[in-house]
Order: structure tokens, then C-alpha cells, then sequence
DNA sequence: CCATATATGGAAACTGGTTGTCAATCTACG
DNA sequence: CGTAGATTGACAACCAGTTTCCATATATGG
């Protein structure tokens, strides 16, 4: 446990402490998601960013150049590269000459890269099923629902610098 | 937007595949809480990982040791380390003499720190009355709700190795 | 009283991400 | 054409965190 911090978080208004609450909650299960993310890969030799970067690209069905794979990831062109040379080192990934521009080559998953991307997947799925059991199917929507209108909040309050 | 990387999240279950999409809305949520955190305390010069810090320590009401300190925050020691050597660099902390232990010395917030804190603490209030505008109270309970489960499946099933 | 075990701080190397700079390439406009 | 601006990859520096290793302080037990 330990994250605690657990603010005031009662000054005034009920609902907006709540919203704090909430914002501590995610914080504390994307620490744990993450964690165990990373643990249920690292049997094929991934880590939850390269499961990511995978997916990314199978998921596309065509090889993609990096600034292609960092909009699809929402991280910087120079996050997802640095991922990229990892998984062509290790096999995963193989450069496929880009017509469309010489110093930027696309990257095609090997026979490697597929196979080790349905392997997580298929370990994903065990994953997700186990941890849904007994949950739901309505609080789960309703909570993707909130979350995302969060998110969505969220992003247009930084869009206003 | 662009973190799609919406999986096919189909393939039989549906209460897993819900399941999936919320660890992604997860990870969406986290990263924008954590951008804007920063911007919201970058006026105070603080960062996230620092302002939580000096929670730590204002919540608990009295001088800390530095592993006290990383275990009210849920990290490691030497990552606390580090927040307090730079805030104390920053005139936020004094270090005062452990009577428990002479190379292990209590961190104090000073005058700066304690003003500094409080004014993140009413930058917080702000930005989650902002945010939780027009929100139900109900549907904000029921995701903290879910949001607290899963952390507790995931906590147990992690603490098994 | 001493010996061993544990707690602690410091430093270094690593992961994953960011920003910034530079040079090379592409693109578009004049 | 040709040049100005946007993309792009490589590289370096940084932030936040982790693990590992070492040296010292403290605690416990013989």
C-alpha cells in the first residue's frame, strides 16, 4: 500500500475531492498495471513499452516508419525510436526501405515480432480475464465512460497554452 | 489523442475485453494527470514527484527520516532520496540532527516549503473543481469504487511470487 | 564486549520517457 | 528550378524512478 498521500481531500466541494480521489486511484493502478504488465512479458523478453511498440505496428498491418509509430504510441518520435533500435537488435523488427523518404525506413515486424506479439496477446487475454472475473460488464463500461471523459477534459485543458 | 492502440479487445469474453479498454484509459488518464500536474506546480517550482514530497511530510505533521518519507510515498528509498536532496537543495527541507540515528537525519519542511506546499494544495483544490464541473457524484463514487478492486486484485495477485 | 545482521546514505548503471540541437532529406511555394 | 520550411534520425542532456553495490551506523545475540 504505502501510496498513501491521501490529501484532506474535504476542504469544500465533495465532488471535486471525489475527482482527487479518483486521480490518486489511477495513479496507484497504473503503477500496478504497469508492474504487472511488465512481469506478464518478460518471459518472451518484452517489456510493457515494447509490447506497445508492437502492437503498434501489428496492429497497423503494414510496416510503419518511427514518427508513424510515436503518433500511434502518443509518445515523441525520439521515445519510440530508442524502442525500435532495442527490438531490431533483438530480432523483432526488421527496416524495409521507405519509398516515400530515404533516410526514414520503415519497420516491418520479423517472423519473430509476430509470433512474439500473439504470445503476449494470447497472455494479455488470460491476464484480463482472470482479473475481470466477477466484475461487472455495467460498472466497467460506466467507468470506461467516466475515464475517458476525463481524459477528454483533460486534454482540451492543456490544449490552451 | 493518437494512443489508440485500441486492440481488437473482442476475441470472446466481453467483460475482459471492457476490462482491457479500461487499462488503456488507464494509461491515457495517468499521462495527462501527471503533464498537467506538473504545469499546475510548475509556477511554485515544484514537479509532481517533488510536491508529493512535501505531502509526505506535511501530512505527517513532523520531521521524517528519508526512508519514512519514500514509504509513506510507495517508492524506493533512493528515490526519495534524490526529491529531498534537491529540495532541500531548494530551501524546501532542513535536515535536523536523528537522535535515532546519526548518519540518517530528520527532514523538516521550512517556512518556504510550508508556504510552498500550501499554495500547491489550493492549486489542486482549483484544478479538481475545474475539472469535476457538471460530474456526478454517483457515477465519480462508482468509478473510485472499481478503480480501488482492481488495485486490490492487482496488489494480491502480484504479492505471490 | 564483540560479532554478526540489518538499516542507511551515496554512487553508479539501467529503463522509459522528455526536450533540444544538428544535419540530412523532403515538400511546397515562388 | 531553387530556396524556405517542415520531417526525420542521431545524439546528448535531463527527469523520475529502479536495482545493485559499497561503506558506515545501529541493533541484536552470543
Amino acid at each position: 500500500m504505502a501510496t498513501d498521500s491521501s490529501p484532506p481531500a474535504g476542504s469544500a466541494d465533495p465532488v471535486a475531492s471525489a475527482l482527487t480521489e479518483i486521480m490518486l486511484a489511477v495513479f496507484r493502478v497504473n503503477g500496478r498495471l504497469l508492474e504487472q504488465g511488465d512481469r506478464l512479458v518478460a518471459p518472451l523478453a518484452l517489456t510493457s513499452a515494447r509490447w506497445q511498440v508492437l502492437g503498434a505496428v501489428a496492429l497497423a498491418g503494414e510496416p510503419l516508419s518511427a514518427p508513424q509509430i510515436a503518433e500511434a504510441m502518443g509518445v515523441t518520435r525520439q521515445g519510440a525510436q530508442k524502442q525500435l533500435n532495442a527490438l531490431e537488435a533483438a530480432g523483432m523488427f526488421a527496416r524495409h526501405p521507405n519509398p516515400r523518404h530515404r533516410r526514414s525506413p520503415l519497420y516491418a515486424l520479423t517472423d519473430l515480432g509476430q509470433r512474439t506479439f500473439t504470445e503476449a496477446m494470447a497472455l494479455q487475454q488470460g491476464w484480463a480475464t482472470r482479473l475481470s472475473d466477477g466484475l461487472q460488464m455495467q460498472e466497467l463500461q460506466a467507468t470506461l465512460r467516466l475515464l475517458d471523459r476525463l481524459y477528454e477534459r483533460l486534454g482540451r485543458q492543456g490544449d490552451t497554452p
